[in-house]
RNA sequence: GGGCGAAUGGCGGAAUUGGUAGACGCGCACGACUCAAAAUCGUGUUUCGCAAGAAGUGAGAGUUCGAUUCUCUCUUCGCCCA
């Protein structure tokens, strides 16, 4: 028997795709139209696996929307701006476009291999003047619009390397690389103006009927709609300054009140330029870095001032006013009141500084004794020790009521805040998208004019030297603008930018002189299925959402705001992890199991291997497969195949060598028993059973449903099915050409999961339309006989095939008659009977 | 600390308007072929039991003729936020 030789096979057929452009997408205003997307990749050297299942999940769906009818648009591109770009060409002395186009054309290749359904005449590079041309029009659109500003904000600063850090490069308090301890420094910044949209960003959450609840959530809570108040608190110093105002979400705790915290920022802290004290313990804070998890996870400290903040409720009460750690300037004013008795960070200072804590909030159950002693009370109860709020319940009742008072005694008013901040776009690095600006001798910002643009990033430039490369290229930073001598702005854009409007791109790729045209939007858009990393449920989608409204605002003439009608979160590729005895991970082709349990290094027989826990893989834990191997050894059929199997998409799943070569050889096995159908003599004798009729079109129904469910790891068990079916009876067909008939109808199905193999099986055979996705014929599916689950007692005691017309009398009648039953019936009188139609009958005794 | 989700054989998992638990695969065992092994094919594989049978979907309760599925309490694990 010839054996499959798929890698002949593959490229027969990625040649033919290639050359018949069978996935070019154009506008075909009378088909239906349907955007699949997966997330683009970073060019970052090969494909992983994690890429290979993203797009395997995402090239099922299109195939399978293709044979449906749909006229599919499934493009791909780079998200080729980016720091490993940089700090590869630093380390290898390369220029970051030739190591970014290098590894484009390997990552491509690499795609190809697998079969993917894309269309490569739409192929976007984002590290492309042909490309960022069009975002830095955008930006001044939007800057016209002002939805961009400037301000300043305080960035992670690595004195030794003399750069900006990004908080994931600030691990415990250090640079990265230098390990020198990271500063915050002000820096003038671009930002966007997304807290625009917080409420509209928030509300239409609720339209998105195709997205797991589980990222709106994360949406949700991450614009951080509360509910509060802001008060106004008199104070008392020798400052020309009279109030301070509060943001709070619990008002009803103001009688608790025992000390008003600042943040360092605050403008207050203006008149403590000069105190040593202050300016000692602005530098102890400075070292927290500014996330909030770091300043949550700090030791709450402060620095005691001279000012009495009054409680506006009780004029008699005067408390300190502290300059805190713990307060963060973006959120509410820079000040917050503190109750200790109710909030736990208020309490650990409290304790810290001997600060009064007054319960004003009664648990249920507890009386008017009630103390706090290390653990701050944050539930329900009664409002007690606060006067004329006494007896109101919390939270409900005494939030609206003191807002209340505190919005007649024109101390206070209602407010909403959100924790979503302005989108700081700045970037100091040098493989970015150049910012459209300049800025003039007195150092007021120019436009650079669009026709212009691009404004492109200077080549073969020094990347070994301190800081943002850009601000070291002084011919390329000095520029002229309507006869005025100005100097270029030299951050660059964050890469979200990038990745915040390329699937609008994608709508137009090749139109040189608009980064969409609103005619091909209009068309494609929104993206029916977006598929990709669970990693991006919150930056990304929430970046690109605000991108389709900022280009939107102030339009008449736009298309629906929403980008992804659509979105699926593929698991990750796990592997075991393994270290040897002096602690070293080891990668799985250095070890080599014995009794498949007991591992062994391979270069070292005698060593024994610990074997960690399965972990996603990564390279720092060298618990990575190449797939370029795999795709080598098994062929790209073999590998989405498997990759679809044993897990489902949206759920992590397990690398194993053993589930692998299953796969091919299930490949394998399959083109025997092609080979056997196709070899099979033709037989005149009609085959009177439908049974085969049955099997294919309840498979198609089966396969259809899974597909539009995702639940693509149980078409593979599917597909199984089909091969044991077809196996198991092809002896007993012997009707060829209804066996072909039905067999091309399978071989159809699973088309969008193994490609190459179906699509030489249907050559073949001689199939015309294999593009076409087959129906259901219902006559198939209705059964003329029905068995019956036989239960007493709600115990299933045996199974009955009767006429599907049979009533429940007769059925009755019949049951009494089985042996197997009879046994439990014996002489009790049946109490009661259930019969649930052809599917259950349950007897009561 | 808060939010969300999950828990089913040795393992990955399947089964939803509440109606046959364990599809399909991996692993394992036995058998065939072979001098032998690999490959391939066949049979079996939730647990206890020789069997008849009984128990069984993290634990405990509840609703129901009937619960993996619905409700409540708890345990463990995962993710996100803090």
């Amino acid at each position: 028997m010839d054996r499959y030789n798929f890698k002949l096979i593959e490229k027969k057929w990625q040649t033919f795709w290639e050359k018949n452009q069978t996935f070019k997408a154009s506008i075909k205003k009378d088909r239906k139209k349907f955007y699949c997307l997966e997330m683009f990749p970073y060019p970052s050297g090969k494909i992983h696996m994690g890429h290979v299942r993203n797009y395997t999940i995402g090239d099922v769906l299109a195939r399978y929307k293709s044979m449906q009818g749909f006229n599919v648009l499934h493009p791909m591109g780079w998200d080729s701006f980016g720091m490993p770009a940089e700090n590869a060409a630093r380390q290898n002395n390369l220029d970051p476009k030739i190591w970014t186009e290098k590894n484009i054309e390997t990552m491509k290749n690499q795609l190809k291999q697998l079969g993917l359904s894309l269309d490569w005449n739409r192929e976007i590079s984002t590290c492309s003047k042909d490309y960022y041309k069009h975002q830095q029009s955008f930006f001044l659109d939007l800057l016209d619009k002002g939805l961009v500003y400037r301000k300043e904000n305080y960035v992670n600063w690595d004195p030794v390397d003399e750069t900006v850090l990004a908080n994931e490069q600030v691990i415990d308090g250090r640079g990265w690389r230098s390990g020198a301890i990271v500063e915050r420094k002000k820096l003038n910044q671009w930002f966007f103006n997304i807290t625009k949209f917080s409420s509209e960003l928030l509300e239409d959450l609720e339209k998105l009927k195709k997205w797991p609840n589980k990222v709106k959530i994360m949406q949700k809570n991450w614009i951080g709609k509360s509910f509060g108040c802001e008060i106004d608190f008199n104070i008392k110093s020798n400052l020309p300054v009279k109030k301070i105002k509060c943001f709070t979400t619990r008002p009803d705790t103001l009688f608790g009140f025992s000390f008003l915290a600042l943040s360092i920022d605050h403008p207050l802290s203006d008149f403590f330029k000069k105190d040593k004290e202050f300016i000692k313990f602005k530098n102890e804070c400075a070292k927290t870095g500014t996330t909030e998890e770091s300043i949550a996870n700090a030791e709450k400290v402060g620095f005691k001032t001279n000012i009495k903040a009054i409680n506006p409720l009780d004029l008699n009460k005067e408390v300190p006013v502290y300059f805190a750690n713990f307060v963060l300037m973006d959120y509410g004013f820079g000040a917050v009141f503190g109750c200790p008795a109710h909030d736990q960070r208020d309490l650990d200072f409290a304790l810290k500084y001997n600060l009064e804590v007054l319960p004003v909030v009664c648990p249920p159950g507890e009386n008017d004794n009630f103390k706090i002693n290390t653990e701050a009370y944050t539930g329900p109860g009664k409002i007690f020790n606060s006067q004329f709020l006494d007896g109101l319940n919390c939270p409900d009742e005494s939030i609206s009521k003191t807002i209340e008072i505190l919005e007649k005694k024109k101390i206070g008013k209602k407010k909403i805040n959100f924790r979503l901040k302005d989108w700081g776009v700045s970037r100091q690095r040098y493989w970015g998208c150049p910012i459209p600006i300049a800025y003039n001798s007195k150092g007021e910002v120019v436009k650079i004019p669009k026709k212009n643009l691009p404004v492109k990033l200077p080549e073969n430039i020094k990347l070994d030297v301190k800081g943002n490369p850009l601000e070291h290229q002084k011919d390329w930073k000095e520029v002229i603008i309507n006869g005025e001598k100005c100097f270029r702005e030299t951050d660059t854009l964050d890469t979200f930018v990038d990745s915040s409007w390329y699937f609008l791109r994608f709508c137009s790729a090749d139109n040189n002189n608009e980064g969409f045209n609103l005619e091909d939007v209009k068309y494609w858009m929104p993206v029916d299925q977006y598929i990709g990393g669970v990693e991006h449920a919150i930056l990304h989608l929430l970046y690109s959402r605000f991108f389709m409204r900022a280009l939107g605002y102030n339009k008449k003439d736009f298309v629906d705001l929403e980008p992804f009608e659509g979105l699926f979160t593929q698991g990750m590729v796990c592997h075991e992890t393994y270290k040897d005895s002096k602690n070293n991970w080891l990668s799985p082709d250095e070890v080599e199991s014995k009794d498949g349990k007991i591992y062994y290094k391979k270069d070292n027989p005698s060593e024994k291997i610990i074997v960690g826990s399965s972990e996603s893989m990564s390279k720092s834990k060298k618990n990575t497969i190449d797939p370029e191997n795999i795709i080598e050894n098994y062929g790209a059929d073999a590998v989405r195949f498997f990759i679809l199997s044993d897990s489902p998409p949206e759920k992590d799943i397990q690398w194993s060598e053993q589930g692998m070569i299953s796969s091919y050889k299930f490949i394998q096995k399959f083109w025997s028993l092609h080979r056997m159908i196709i070899n099979l003599k033709p037989d005149t004798v009609l085959d009177q059973s439908k049974e085969l009729d049955v099997f294919t079109n309840q498979m198609i129904d089966k396969i259809t449903k899974n597909l539009e469910n995702f639940h693509y790891n149980v078409i593979v068990a599917n597909l199984h099915e089909i091969y044991n079916y077809l196996s198991k009876n092809l002896k007993k067909i012997e009707n060829k050409e209804n066996l072909l008939f039905n067999y091309k109808k399978m071989l159809k199905i699973i088309s969008p999961i193994i490609p190459h193999l179906t699509n030489e099986c249907l050559e073949e055979l001689k199939v015309k339309d294999i593009d076409q996705w087959p129906k259901v014929d219902q006559k198939f599916l209705k059964k003329e006989n029905i068995s019956v689950v036989i239960q007493i007692n709600g115990k299933k005691r045996d199974l009955m095939n009767f006429n599907k017309e049979i009533n429940e009398k007769d059925l009755l009648f019949k049951i009494k008659k089985n042996e197997k039953v009879n046994k439990y019936l014996k002489d009790n009188k049946i109490k009661k009977s259930i019969y649930i139609k052809n599917k259950l009958i349950n007897l009561i005794i």
